[in-house]
Order: structure tokens, then sequence, then C-alpha cells
DNA sequence: GTTAGCACTCGACCTTAATGAGTGCTAACA
DNA sequence: TGTTAGCACTCATTAAGGTCGAGTGCTAAC
């Protein structure tokens, strides 16, 4: 299904054109453009082939066209033209990111809401779910009768529990539990390897069982934790901004769906090829997101796939920015990531 | 200015409904109430007079009455039933902040999103921001040419830095560390300090400047953040739900507001005598906030007033269960912290 | 002091008409 | 044969007028 030269220009300058402005666009509008020198009604004849192709839509019988899923699937394969991002966005982003060699979730976070201040859409961003480690433990005493228990895997979590341990019996313990617990995983960690910890503390301190049980619950958690991928969602209220969901109620919908993260960790579930990808529209499969679009890219850690950073919007999207926010981003994090294991 | 038992409970009625229901009420609907059997034409010649004492407010000649800011004042002063919070509601909150001696940050987090889900309004809390001091440090090799730099203060705080440092190499600098700066809050670390610290390490071992400037860096500015306190905001969404929000840019001027965390810290900032205290309308004293009410609550850490626990939501708002769950939470969230110096 | 009744007000909603942006089609032109 | 001017037509949008009904204030009777 070629398409001459000329139903490009047009489409593309329909495309654009209504992405600026989420009106249907008449055959003057384009006409008027000087780049191509024709006349309103031969523009007419050419929209009314495109239509008739799949690739517009005419809201009723007197209204300019509007682009199709189709459109936009044609129009983003094809048509679309680089967009270069301006070198001040640019810096920023790098400052921002490679400048402080910050926690692994706070990059990703970062990311997230870079990516979303760079575009102006809703974005959102998977943390790597990953079989994670025990690199070290540590016991901190904290206020009265509190310790606070440090993990520290690829990333640092802590609880305070209620113990009476002294510093010099928190150095002691902490050290019993790294000679057994480093380097294991949650599944590594045995009841043997429970026993045994419990015997030698037994043999060398005074410690209620209670405090243990404690203490190997939120390691083990800690680590279970890190297998399930988190997901952050930004800059939500940009809905708002949108004609599209100038209805409150449709707005409202899509609002309550993305405040679920359980359903958007879903949607970016799809373990798409690599490099940017497009859905668009009813592409997603989602009834509240026909009226969407979802473009997501992988990152990856090491050379393993870990997460994934993704912009939804509407349908009409800017997405040569999109498209360039999205790769610069993610080639960044990888980056950034690369030696962190 | 005293009121006759009925008028406060006509008054009190028409604001409950009012709360309800967002539409003007009208004599009609009070007088079917069986409670108080009197006809509609009584209650219209006593709606009449709360109008003109300035308690109630007539849209326009022939609709029902609607609550003015003095009435609303008036209602939550004198007329608000106590709200009883249901058993299965108190239990799950308990379980959810007592159960887990979760870590400082956590546990604020986690207020502020039950106060939302309780209320089902947008809420807000700031962490306590306080003079912090150095717990202690940890450095921890990951990946390759990486340590993770681990700041206990009264929390957690760690960041990866790209340095080239063995295993054991780290447990040495690190103690050199904890010697020279446990204890010690962010103006405390002097420069001799750092000039000791310089000294000792030279003396041990083999680090590149950059490194020990990088650690310091961080370590200076994890303490340093801790003197700022932190807002969370909760539940914006909810706002979509109320037809005073009905019109969008009415709407989107709030979530714009809402969203600019300085200014919601800033309205957080009013220290307030102790207890539960309700801004209603133009009491704001921001135009945005003129069609809101804001319900706010102190928690103490120790016998130090430290953060701030808030709701946000349209005048109408549920004020006594509002009252009740910003009572119950704050109550807890003391509890918890009690122990936490 | 309370209530029934009635005339009146005014926003909400519906209907209708006018407007104009945009179309498809035809015929003339290069 | 491709392009364009012109014209009749369509239909969403907006404004104007009209009806409806919820709610009021006031008066007179209870």
């Amino acid at each position: 299904m070629d398409l001459s030269e000329r139903k490009r220009k047009i489409l593309q300058a329909i495309i654009d054109e209504y992405i600026g402005t989420a009106e249907p666009v008449g055959s003057r509008a384009i006409s008027k453009k000087e780049s191509l020198g024709l006349s309103s009604a031969t523009i007419r004849n050419e929209m009314a082939d495109l239509e008739e192709m799949g690739y517009l839509i005419q809201p009723h019988t007197s209204s300019g066209r509007v682009p199709s899923d189709e459109g936009y699937r044609f129009y983003v394969n094809s048509l679309m033209q680089q967009y270069q991002l301006g070198v001040e966005a640019i810096n920023r982003l790098r400052e921002m990111m490679e400048n402080r060699v910050t926690q692994l979730e706070k990059i990703i976070k970062q990311a997230g809401a870079l990516t979303s201040s760079l575009t102006e859409y809703t974005t959102f961003v998977t943390t790597p779910g990953r079989i994670s480690k025990i690199k070290k433990l540590d016991l901190v005493p904290v206020g009265y009768h509190m310790v606070m228990l440090i993990v520290v895997t690829i990333t640092v979590s802590s609880r305070v529990i209620s113990a009476d341990v002294t510093e010099k019996e928190c150095a002691e313990l902490a050290k019993i539990l790294n000679k057994h617990l480093v380097n294991l995983s949650a599944e590594e960690i045995s009841f043997k390897c429970i026993e045994e910890i419990q015997r030698e503390i037994e043999s060398t301190m005074e410690l209620p069982a209670q405090v243990l049980i404690n203490i190997l619950n939120f390691v083990y958690e800690t680590i279970s934790a890190m297998n399930d991928s988190d997901i952050y969602i930004n800059n939500v209220n940009s809905i708002l901004k949108y004609p599209e969901y100038s209805d409150l109620s449709k707005a409202r919908r899509l609002f309550d769906f993305l405040e679920d993260k359980e359903a958007v960790k879903l949607l970016a579930g799809g373990d798409d090829e690599n490099g940017i990808n497009a859905k668009i529209g009813k592409e997603n499969g989602l009834d509240i997101l026909d009226d969407c679009s979802l473009v997501t890219v992988n990152y990856t850690l090491g050379d393993r796939r870990a997460g994934k950073l993704g912009v939804i919007g509407p349908k009409r999207m800017n997405y040569a920015k999109v498209f360039a926010s999205l790769d610069i981003i993610s080639k960044e994090i990888d980056k950034i990531l690369k030696d962190y294991l």
C-alpha cells in the first residue's frame, strides 16, 4: 500500500497540525502551508483518498479530518521527523543523572521524573525486579531499646526493631549474621543456615529469640521484595491539559486506572523487542487507553533487560519528541548502570 | 450571638445535608427529616433568620441555602457530632502502623496515606526537620570500581561512588571516618576535623583525594538535607470527585498549586496551637483555597513538635470524620515515635 | 407561634434558528 | 490529465426564546 510523495506530505502535514491543535484539520489549513503549493480543492481530493485508505477519519461529514490509529502508525513508522533535543535540555539531563552517582532506585525514579519534565506527558518507570543477594548487614542502636537493622543488597533498606542490645553486642551480632548470610539470596536462606546462626549466637551472647526472628524476617522480606519490580508514575495531572480529556468523567477513569499501580505494571509488563516501541490507541488492547498512546523503552542493567521507561499521552502526542527523549534517557540509564553489577 | 436550640438544630441539619449532597438545601428537605416536626414554612422563617445572621447564603433568590464560611465555623466549633471510626478501620490502622516498626520516613509517609484512605480527601504530611547527627558510616564495594557509602542518622541514606577500593580498604576507611565523624552534626564538621581525617588516611592507605571529597560531600549533604523537612502529598485526584471542582480549569489551578510542594509546605508551616486546627475557606488567606478547608494536626517526636499532618478538601468536607481520623492517626504517630529519640 | 396557600423568581433544560467551517462534486482551465 | 474555482450541502456550535419546577417570601387562617 504505497503512498505517493504528495500524499505522504499531506498526511504528515495533517498529523503535525493535529498534534498541535487537537482540532480536526481542514483542507484550507493545509493548502495555506506554502510548502506544497496546492489549492484546498486538490488537498480535499487527496484527503478523500487518504480517508478511503484508512489513514484519516472524518468525525462527521462536514468537518475536517483526524488521523486514525493507522494514520498515526504510518506517521510513527515512516513520516515522523527526527526531533533534536535542545542542547540545554541534554546538558541539564546529563548533569542531573551523571554528575551524582546516586542509589539505584533514585536513578530510576529520577529518570522517570526527567522524562516527564522533558515531554510533559505522564511517564512511568519500573525498577529492575531481580534476584538480589545480601551484600552486608549492619546493626546500629537508636533511641531507647531500639536497634536499626540495615540490609545492603543492590540498594539499602533499613528497619528499626525493638531490642535491648548494647552497641558492643550489636557489632558482635552483626558479625555473626554477616558471616552466615552474606552472598545468599532469599531462597538460599535455609533452615539449616538459621539453626547455625542460632547456635553461634547462643554460644556467644544473650539474645531473646524474638529479636533474632524479627531480624531474619526483615532480611528475608527485604531481599524477597527486591524480586518484585516496583513502579513509579509521574505527572499524572498532565492529562487535564489535553482537550481530549476535557470530559471530567473520562479523565477520572484514566486517573483511576493510573492510580492502580498493579494495572500499570501489567501494562508495562509486555516483553517487547529492543528499542523504542509505540502502541497507538486500540493497539493497547485496553478500552481505557483507546485514546492514548503508550511509548516505551527497555533499559538494561549489565546486559540483562532490567526495567521499562514509558510515556502515556494522548494519541496525538508529539511522537518525535517523545522518541528522542526516551532514546536519550534510556541510553543514559544504561550508561550509568553499566558498572552496577 | 446566641442561637436558639431550634436554630442550631436546623443549621446543623442544613450543613449535614449540604455536606452530603453539595446542592443548596431547601426548606422542604429539612422539614421532611422527621426529627424536628416542623413544616417547611416554619423552617423557611428560621432559615431567613439564619441567613440574616450570616450563617447561610442564598446563591440566588429562589434557591435553597448554602452554609457560609461563618456557618461552617459555627458548625465546627459547636454543632458537629463526634464521629466514631469503625472498629475495623481502627484495627487496620493499628495493624499497619504498629505492627512493624519501620523507618521514620516510612511511618510518616504511611500516616499520610492512611489518612487519605480513611477520609478520602487529599492529605499532606511533613517530615520532621531536625538537626541530625551521624550515627554511623559504612562503605561496601559494589560492582566494579564502585563503593556504596551508607550514612546512618535517624534514618539511612546511601550513595554509590566510583572508587577503586578493596573490601579491606573499605573497612579500614570506614573505621577512620567513623572515629572522626560519629556524633557530629552538619555544622560540627570543621575544616580541622577534615584535615585530621585526611592525615590519618594518608598515613595508613592510598586513596585519591577526589574519593574522600566525594564521600565527605555526600555525608555533609545527607545530614544537611535532614534539616529541611520534606512533604508528602496524597490522593490529589480526589479533587476530581467533588462537584465544586467540576470546572476543569478550577480543578487544574488547584492541582497545579498542590503540585508545588514548596507552596504546600509553606501552607503547612503555620505554627498553630496544639490539637486539631481547621481553616475554612477564606480563613486560609489564599484565593485558590477559597472553596477549600484545611484541617491540620501537629505530631510530636519525643516532646518537640515535629511535623504536621493535614487534610485538604472541599469546604463541605465531613469535618467530624476528618477530625476523628486526624486525632487517632496523630496519636498513633506520637506513640510510635515516642522512643525514637 | 405555626402552617397552608399562593404569587413570584430564577436556574436548568429543551427547542429552534442562525452561523460558518468544511465538505463533495462538477465544470472549466492549463 | 491533473488542478482549481465555484456552488450546494452538511452539521457542530452558539445564541435566543420558552417551559418547567424547585424553592422562596408573604399573608391570612388556625
